[in-house]
DNA sequence: CCATCTTTGTGCACACGTTCACAAACACAT
DNA sequence: ATGTGTTTGTGAACGTGTGCACAAAGATGG
């Protein structure tokens, strides 16, 4: 489950401050889900608490840690060192859990050579001979979009088979290859779009009663904007709407 | 929906290639969903497709901008100008989709007066100002965990009602305000946790056999673990366990 | 040793998202 | 006009995840 690592990070916590055990209740209150949620998700592991007690934080962090593979190291390679390889590079929540980064690879000349985070940054070119020879299996990429599909299709030939995406494409990669994506912007995109919402959802300033119409006229509005070849010009569309609902579509597409 | 976005920057690709028309396979192919999960998310938007040709990209793409509230500008604040900040700052994605940094701060002093993507840092203690005079809604949260919580506390109380939280805390927050966490390092434990998977799911250094013992034995463990003291101690375990069942738990807690 | 209280583990129902499959709608050729 | 081919829009089945609610299990106190 993706919820494991939210528990993880409550748990550990909770370690620090040497708490010896915890109820459902409370843990499921720090790692913000519901109670239930939370001992499902447990008992999908075994069953590792104890009634009318709780469950063993040092236990459970152990089993957790286990269960995601953090018990061993996992060596990473960032692929792209712009301003969000370097933060990743420098990001201190890899090495503590068991991540480690085998190294930063960039392009571009003027790039290559300088430190990151301590570490030299090497060229492209060395991706193949890294990843074997370090046993690579996780690769993260923070290129530009155009050159994502490329840096993929290396790494997963170089033998990768988790890639955590970063830049803002599709990725395509052959069966057994996982891949994360993680986009800053849709992020943003998802956050005003509920924003709007909250608003009042008062209608924008393009926009058009014949949205809101009921299907004839919809039919009709689309009708219309083929009509008006492809991109739909709105002068032409005026005044030919369907049964005189008046339509206004001359804010439709922003110049 | 969380997909508008996904098929609004595939729609983009589109019309900069001058494509007219989409069918909802082409489109659901590039976007990397199901056609027919795209054609019922349109659907709820209204209509907006023409049987036998499929749907007007220049059109479509208004109306997802429209439905995203892409079609005003959003004024961010960025606090915690560190590495991530930083890159954020510089990220270009945000700027072409309707979203204006409004400004960036950050507690230090030393980072107080530098400039970061042409803009520069302010002090933490201008952030109501900010927020209040240019209707600031939307506040980006790139501090160390510690002071998220309180970032997060002053962002609402100056009247930004969506947070989008990078620090790995679990932010509470009243009602009427929407969070969206992205975390870096959970990203990839759940890449290693199929990676592990993967790899044949070979018992790890630390297993135990009674991890997979019925459940009586897994009482019997857990009353064992119990019984240690709350930090289980391996040597105590060991050899109390019911059933003699071979039970190891020397390896249970690393130290 | 028994009663009571706490907390886990889980059966069950429900709601949601996903996918299939097909009819209605439209374009286009004849 | 009529037929044929294509694509949308959606009803219906399906699977999955979620949350309630409760019994079983253990702790605790008398």
């Amino acid at each position: 489950m993706a919820r494991l690592p939210l528990y993880l990070r409550a748990l550990t916590a909770l370690s620090e401050r040497s708490v010896p055990t915890v109820s459902s209740e409370e843990l499921a209150a720090a790692a913000g889900v519901n109670s239930a949620k939370l001992r499902k998700d447990f008992s999908y592991l075994g069953s590792y608490g104890t009634r009318g007690v709780g469950y063993d934080v040092e236990y459970l962090v152990y089993q957790i840690s286990r269960e995601l593979g953090l018990t061993q190291d996992w060596p990473v390679v960032i692929v792209g060192i712009g301003n969000l390889g370097h933060a990743l590079a420098n990001y201190g929540g890899f090495a503590s859990r068991g991540f480690r980064v085998a190294a930063l690879l960039d392009a571009d000349p003027a790039v290559v050579g300088s430190t990151a985070a301590g570490l030299p940054v090497r060229h492209m070119d060395e991706l193949e001979d890294i990843v074997t020879a370090q046993q690579v299996s996780i690769g993260v990429i923070t290129t530009p979009p155009g050159a994502a599909q490329q840096v993929c299709d290396r790494l997963v030939e170089a033998g990768v088979t988790s890639i955590l995406n970063f830049a803002p494409t599709v990725l395509t990669v052959p069966d057994g290859v996982d891949v994360r994506k993680v986009d800053l912007s849709i992020e943003l995109q998802i956050l005003a779009f509920h924003e709007q919402r909250k608003a009042g959802d008062e209608p924008g300033a393009g926009d058009s009663v014949l949205d809101r119409a009921p299907g004839p006229v919809r039919a009709a509005a689309a009708k219309l904007r083929r009509a008006a070849g492809g991109t739909a010009k709105a002068e032409q569309a005026k005044g030919k709407t369907a049964q005189g609902t008046e339509g206004d579509l001359s804010a439709v597409m922003p110049a």
